[in-house]
DNA sequence: CACATGACCTAAC
DNA sequence: TGTTAGGCCATGT
């Protein structure tokens, strides 16, 4: 599969995919995993610009606070709860 | 190049 | 426990 954007975005979608189902990772982990770990605030900012939701996992990245944070694809933020809800059961 | 934006994080009140 | 303020970073205008 080809992903379209910078190299960034490339890096934080394709970690992003490497999440199992039903588990969840923080932004900041994300950014730690590709090899940049203050670039937190970048890695939410590519998932928002992620074309290929659902089909990247973007869902399953959540604050490190363990709230939700948002969702910008369609169905908004209720549909990631859900998304979850239905992947931990 | 300078400025504005956002699905963030931490500390302080 | 809820809110505010400052710092951080890649992107787009």
């Amino acid at each position: 599969m080809k992903l379209d954007g910078t190299k960034f975005q490339i890096k934080v979608w394709k970690e992003i995919a490497k999440i199992p189902y039903g588990e969840t990772r923080t932004y900041k982990q994300l950014a730690e995993a590709i090899g940049y770990p203050k670039s937190y605030r970048a890695v939410a900012n590519a998932c928002s610009a992620n074309p290929y939701a659902p089909h990247i996992p973007c869902h399953r990245v959540i604050r490190s606070d363990g709230t939700l944070g948002g969702y910008s694809a369609k169905g908004g933020i209720d549909k990631k709860r859900r998304l979850l809800k239905q992947e931990m059961s």
